[in-house]
DNA sequence: CACTCGATGACAGTTGCTGACATCAGCCTA
DNA sequence: TAGGCTGATGTCAGCAACTGTCATCGAGTG
């Protein structure tokens, strides 16, 4: 018998959502979502470095899908490499996801501090896709163009993807706006 | 005679940013830059929302300049008037200002919550071009994905401009990243 | 059985940030 | 010119985020 549940971080994220859905980000205190968890204060920031970050957890994962993705893509022109990681981050968002995503992304949209670090982790996602891009060889600037549009298109195709009444699936949304983007800057 | 030293404001940023740069903006409490500047830690927060902010101000008349440079764009296709908008943002940077702008640059790249505050400010400025032109009758994602890909050249070529041995003005490094990104994603 | 290890608790301290109220120079008006 | 109003600032108390440090204790290990 352990002393102590398991999974206290999947506990505290999952009290964090809830807590933070029905009273706001700044109406419940740390302490709040700890105690509901069963755990301290201390022990939230053991898990998470701050408040914020217990809602962006699993960053990490997702940036590997992205990642890998690129590593499997044929060479070519910078943005269809950058192209091939949008396939790999669609892996991350099946239909059953989508309830639980609009959920969290109410909580996020909520809260300039929230989204202040959802806009950190999509920078550090262009970063690494940049830096991958450049070590094939790629030059600089048309690496960090091609990494930060191919962001752009997933953020654009993620809001879509998430409102109200879009029922078709994520990568279909995503191949849409990258269409979009093509035929839109595609124009001289 | 005031009673105050008048520019309360100015002194603050101005200490701010000289104590950031000599011991990190960790290293420096929100009381000393008040002292700094002669003030008290209250009074601080009366003029800057947070400790981080006092690095962001004057970020409305940035928007304004963009905005009413794409006010004054002829119709066209979105990523054309997008890309107007640009021409007023390169006014902010005069070539005396670049070294100031790399000093301060150096102070926000050090800190991930002087960068998300940024990253929240162009986003911020994402959308209100967005904004602009889904009011000149652009639909929804176009104006998303040409407002996006515009701040992305911005900030693209900000990072270029403020390179060590970049001596060209800012326009013309614009430009550059510019044609760069219709040669990139033009391509089918 | 003793020993170590890892997750947690307890506690004190710093700092960012806010609300409430006081102060005081300069201006306006009667 | 007295008196009141205003706006910028100071003072103070307090909460909540976050951190360092040490104690606790169940579970595996030899």
């Amino acid at each position: 018998m352990p002393r102590w549940e398991s999974g206290s971080r999947e506990r505290l994220q999952q009290a964090a959502l809830e807590l933070f859905e029905t009273r706001g980000f700044d109406g419940v205190t740390v302490a709040e979502i700890a105690a509901a968890a069963g755990l301290t204060e201390r022990t939230f920031f053991r898990y998470f470095a701050d408040k914020r970050e217990v809602l962006f957890a699993g960053q990490d994962d997702f940036e590997r899908q992205f990642l890998t993705a690129l590593a499997g893509a044929p060479d070519g022109d910078p943005m269809t490499i950058a192209t091939a990681a949008l396939a790999g981050g669609a892996a991350f968002l099946p239909a059953e996801r989508r309830p639980w995503s609009r959920a969290r992304q109410r909580v996020v949209d909520a809260h300039p501090a929230l989204r202040e670090r959802e806009l950190l982790k999509l920078s550090a996602l262009a970063a690494a896709l940049t830096r991958a891009l450049t070590e094939r060889g790629v030059g600089p600037v048309p690496a960090a163009l091609a990494a930060e549009s191919a962001v752009t298109v997933f953020r654009t195709a993620f809001a879509a993807w998430i409102a109200d009444g879009e029922e078709r699936p994520f990568g279909e949304v995503q191949a849409g706006v990258l269409a979009e983007l093509h035929s839109l800057v595609g124009r001289r």
